[in-house]
DNA sequence: GCCGTTTTCGGCCCGACTGTTTTCAGTCG
């Protein structure tokens, strides 16, 4: 018998509810167990790599956060579907709770409550049976419960519904800049920021976190618990207030005096990974950290101005926002070898762009003209660029025809070459001639030999059968970059956030065949991509990989989007060196001409 | 239940806010 595949976020749902369960049955004996749990659970959520795959590979205790219990009921878990243990722990608890503590504001506690003195063990549509007692007045009367947490927890089924999923990394931007534009219109608003995972630069965003610096928190809070496009006011404190805007999205402020921003800043940028990691460590040290400052020994509160200073007490090199994620970073501050990070001003180029050039592509074709990118490309201050449209389709074209195609973009690439060497006031000094080529099920790629001689060098990337196993797909990869002329592996995983998982594949092998033969792996900067995902950016330059930037532009203001590149680059713990778009056009050229090695 | 740059035993981040309470429990980040 085959047991049933756990997908990291089952398992992750499935630790949570034992922890939900140990909270019901002795929360205070239980403590730490439930501590335990629920960081083994963050930590599945967090992982790289599907969690059914370290198992395969014997490295589940690995992951830090697993330890040899919680290792042992998974490895049940993989071999027989079941963990005995899992299932006693949760045994007498209807399943109905641990659905209902998905729901904002429901915790172990208040869930129980419901199901059991509802008497709603067994319903089959546990969120539509709340909503209905609920419309009936019957939560108000348990003991414990009111009208007002019958009408919250009314709304926050409603509003679970059409939960927007985490959100892309430009749109929460563009929602956080206008509410800062109307706090900037508050008197009382001396400073604010964009904090939380906006400050990190995390693919995907949550909720928006602000910060203000105030002396008047009262203020600032009134303004923006007023925000014209809040649509309901989640919570509205002294420091703190939560709001939801269209669509569905939580914006929480914090507000601190000038003196101890500092603080706040540190507290409210996160991770909370990294913040309960810098806790423990400030801990040992006899000292408690918070959003107003360092208590020492005596539990006397110093605040601060800025962040560094905040990081200098406790002996550590400032982290960049991007890093703090408890990935190593804390260790690394410490030993002060925090690297220099890649900046968007040491970029040169852009390695994946797609022009209207006809080739009688495959997948779209751009557009914008050559001539229209490579003027975008001048405004970007960039040395060269590289035009990497689709293949020409397989399908109604004869190989002959293909290679004509491929010859005539060449020419159209020379003919600009020419005329750039001559002109002396645009930063632009050459365009290459590159293709996408898609990889074929098989591995193989959709162009003649011939053809690849009018290139200077190809991307390969996947666009269709992503579920082959992770074997055959690993195989079908190698095979594609083995290809003289393919010197990058686009957009790898083939992902696309909040629509595609990404495929499988065996890490390793990728990474190792790319560095013996030279090859790259791009970090492919549209938003709904950015593939290279950050946590295998860290992995491949941990193996000596260099890694392309592209943005995959299909029209020539989409070149802007490099920036979010250098983001996940950065969060991967990218210096410059290990990206191959900070390489001059002089230097860039000997790297293609080295070839496979 | 996890973990180790003072520990393989003895600790475990820190605080805000709300509702239903008469001093706190539950939830969240």
């Amino acid at each position: 018998m085959t047991a049933k595949y756990y997908s990291n976020i089952e398992i992750a749902e499935l630790l949570r509810s034992v922890a939900a369960a140990y909270e019901l049955k002795d929360a205070e004996r239980n403590k730490f167990r439930i501590i335990a749990y629920e960081r083994a659970a963050d930590a599945v959520e967090h992982a790289t790599s599907e969690l059914k795959d370290l198992w395969d590979e014997g490295k589940l205790a690995e992951v830090p956060g697993i330890g040899p219990n919680i290792a042992s009921h998974l490895d049940e878990l993989f071999r027989k579907g079941r963990s005995k243990h899992f299932d006693e722990v949760m045994k007498g608890y209807s399943p109905n709770i641990f659905k209902l503590i998905k729901i904002q504001g429901i915790g172990p506690k208040t869930a129980y409550k419901l199901v059991t003195e509802l008497g709603l063990e067994k319903s089959k549509d546990i969120l539509k049976d709340v909503e209905k007692v609920s419309k009936k007045g019957r939560i108000a009367k348990l003991e414990g419960f009111g009208e007002t947490s019958q009408a919250e927890i009314t709304k926050s089924i409603v509003e679970s519904k059409d939960k927007v999923k985490r959100i892309l990394l430009p749109y929460a931007e563009s929602i956080a800049y206008e509410v800062i534009s109307w706090m900037k219109s508050c008197k009382a608003v001396e400073r604010i920021d964009p904090l939380g995972s906006l400050r990190r630069k995390a693919s995907t965003v949550g909720d928006i976190d602000l910060s203000v610096a105030s002396d008047q928190p009262q203020e600032a809070i009134e303004h923006f618990t007023n925000y014209p496009k809040a649509k309901r006011v989640l919570e509205k404190g002294d420091h703190t207030a939560s709001i939801i805007v269209t669509p569905e999205i939580q914006i929480d402020l914090m507000v601190q005096p000038v003196a101890s921003y500092g603080a706040l800043l540190q507290h409210f940028t996160g991770s909370k990974h990294h913040n309960i990691a810098l806790r423990e460590y400030a801990m040992k040290k006899g000292l408690s950290l918070s959003e107003y400052g360092i208590k020492n020994r005596r539990g006397k509160l110093k605040s601060y101005k800025t962040e560094e200073e905040f990081y200098q007490v406790l002996d550590m090199e400032w982290i960049p926002p991007e890093l703090r994620e408890d990935t190593g970073e804390i260790e690394v501050a410490l030993n002060h070898k925090i690297p220099k990070l890649v900046e968007l001003p040491d970029i040169k180029c852009d390695l994946q762009i797609h022009s209207d050039f006809d080739i009688e592509t495959s997948h779209d074709l751009g557009e914008s003209s050559m001539e229209e990118i490579i003027e975008k490309g001048n405004s970007l201050s960039y040395e060269y660029l590289a035009f990497t449209e689709h293949n020409p389709s397989k399908s109604g074209h004869s190989e002959k025809k293909i290679v004509e195609l491929i010859k005539r973009k060449n020419e159209a690439v020379e003919k600009l070459n020419y005329s750039l060497v001559k002109d002396m006031k645009i930063s632009v000094k050459k365009v290459f001639n590159s293709l996408e080529i898609d990889i074929m099920p098989d591995g193989s790629l959709p162009v003649p030999q011939e053809a690849f001689g009018y290139l200077d060098f190809a991307l390969v990337s996947i666009h269709s059968s992503f579920r082959l196993s992770r074997n055959e797909m690993t195989k079908r990869i190698l095979s594609a970059l083995a290809y003289p002329k393919v010197k990058i592996f686009a957009h790898p995983t083939a992902r696309k956030i909040n629509e595609r998982e990404g495929v499988e594949l065996n890490w390793p092998e990728i990474f190792e065949f790319c560095r013996k033969n030279n090859k790259w792996i791009e970090i492919n900067a549209d938003p709904m991509r950015l593939d290279l995902p950050d946590n295998l950016v860290k992995e491949a330059i941990d193996y000596g990989i260099k890694l392309t930037l592209g943005t995959d532009a299909h029209h020539k203001d989409g070149l802007e989007n490099i920036k979010y590149g250098v983001y996940v680059a950065r969060r991967g713990w990218a210096k410059a060196n290990d990206i191959i778009n900070t390489q001059s056009l002089e230097e860039f050229e000997k790297l293609l001409k080295g070839g496979d090695k």
